[in-house]
DNA sequence: CTTGACTCTCACGTTACGTCATAGTTTATT
DNA sequence: AATAAACTATGACGTAACGTGAGAGTCAAG
């Protein structure tokens, strides 16, 4: 297949498949002697799933370095983006449940904080400054002085100790049962403030912590590896549970 | 409150407010002596409403003159966003399923066209050329040569044919009964081909058809203003039944 | 008063294409 | 067979929405 038919198949412009090209992210198999590019079923197979992490917010050059991992099974990759599919429509239901609250907060029919109004934008988590200079030392909090939680204080601070607590666990296995019952509150704590995960979605997250850098640098402050770490402790907690 | 406060609170970047302040989407309210940004409650507000628009895909440009326009009621824009979350949540709907169903081909279990891989991606939608050219001329026809439907042939028949009927009916009332008629049938071909849509999500997709231009560029190559008319024509849909 | 945190403007860089120009290749029409 | 139309290629500038860093001014705490 050539590039229009591709083009029309798919939804992706021919100038996009040029750029995929030209990447090195999606090369076709032949190239004819005019230099026409022909593409095969293998390449549409991958160009889906580029498409699909494309949509899970990946950076081009994140997608690449996946595909191209000598450990990329696209299997367990259609099962890992399956998650993060279901994760992601469980952020946008915590939207919709913002601007239903909103649209009620307007009417006067409730209140809301400011903070409230802005649930469901991100999840970024920032521990009390004072609790984690004494942890962690001011370094690390210096570096982690870009937002401070968007909840109430009861939240944050069951956040903050959950947190350190995985943190001091990441060296360990994800597996554990120690792991196991620190990831439980962590699950507990989401369905308890910000609705209802699935299992599903909480595996989905997980995943997401690693293939975000937003989350990844937030969460990896507390300790090199911790986002991986909670990934794997949470991928474990939804096969068991 | 100034950027850092706010910055923390909602979870935007700090070089971000100042960009929606350059380009005149954000404005503070106060701006002190030494040129210090002061965000009131009326910020935040706006600021939320912007965060949404831009959550479903809104060029900050488009943002910024919808906010601007005469005619901008709050409470409306967020019917109009929530019922558009609602939609957008669809579309992953869409994706979810069709990332379950490769995974079944994946393991042999069902049987997937490539047409069928791609399913969700894009809503972009177009006719069969030769019963285009015959009833809206070439020009009509060059100008829409970008894609062909991702669907059988069938499906593509049948939105061929309700794409037309509502085209000669735009200039007419959406609220009359011919056009209810007409968009029922819309809502009746995406319910048999592309998931289960609400009467809500509906109404929200119809909002997208204006304000995605991927979906007006598409649709009103049939008409100047069958977007807008389908948008129209949707939400009394939606709200009749 | 000094220091650290915060704020400002300026400006280059990044990412992922969109758009257009020019020229070669393939397919359809006469 | 010749011509025209459709398709393909490369090259390159432009766009949108910030991220990043530099250098300087402002504010609050010690």
């Amino acid at each position: 297949m050539k590039v229009k038919e591709v083009s029309q198949m798919t939804g992706v412009s021919v100038r996009t498949l040029h750029h995929y090209d030209d990447i090195g992210l999606l090369v076709p198999d032949v190239l004819t002697e005019a230099g026409y590019r022909i593409y095969s079923e293998e390449n549409l197979a991958t160009l889906q799933q580029i498409l699909f992490f494309r949509e899970l917010g990946f950076s081009l050059k994140k997608i690449k370095e996946l595909l191209s991992s000598p450990s990329f099974d696209r299997q367990e990759a259609f099962e890992m983006q399956r998650k993060m599919l279901i994760a992601k429509r469980q952020q946008l239901d915590e939207m919709i449940d913002t601007i239903e609250k909103t649209i009620r907060h307007e009417k006067g029919e409730l209140r809301m904080t400011n903070e409230e109004k802005f649930q469901g934008f991100d999840f970024s988590t920032n521990p009390y400054e004072q609790e984690a200079r004494d942890r962690w030392g001011d370094k690390a909090v210096d570096e982690s002085k870009k937002k401070v939680a968007q909840f109430g204080p009861e939240v944050q601070e069951e956040m903050n100790r959950i947190y350190f607590n995985l943190a001091e666990l990441r060296h360990t296995d994800p597996k554990s049962e120690k792991a196991q019952v620190a990831i439980k509150d962590w699950f507990d704590m989401l369905n308890n403030n910000f609705g209802t995960y699935s299992l599903e979605a909480f595996a989905g997250l997980g995943e997401m912590y690693v293939a975000d850098e937003r989350f990844t640098k937030n969460i990896d402050q507390f300790g090199e590896g911790l986002a991986e770490f909670m990934r794997d402790a949470m991928k474990t907690f939804a096969e068991n549970n």
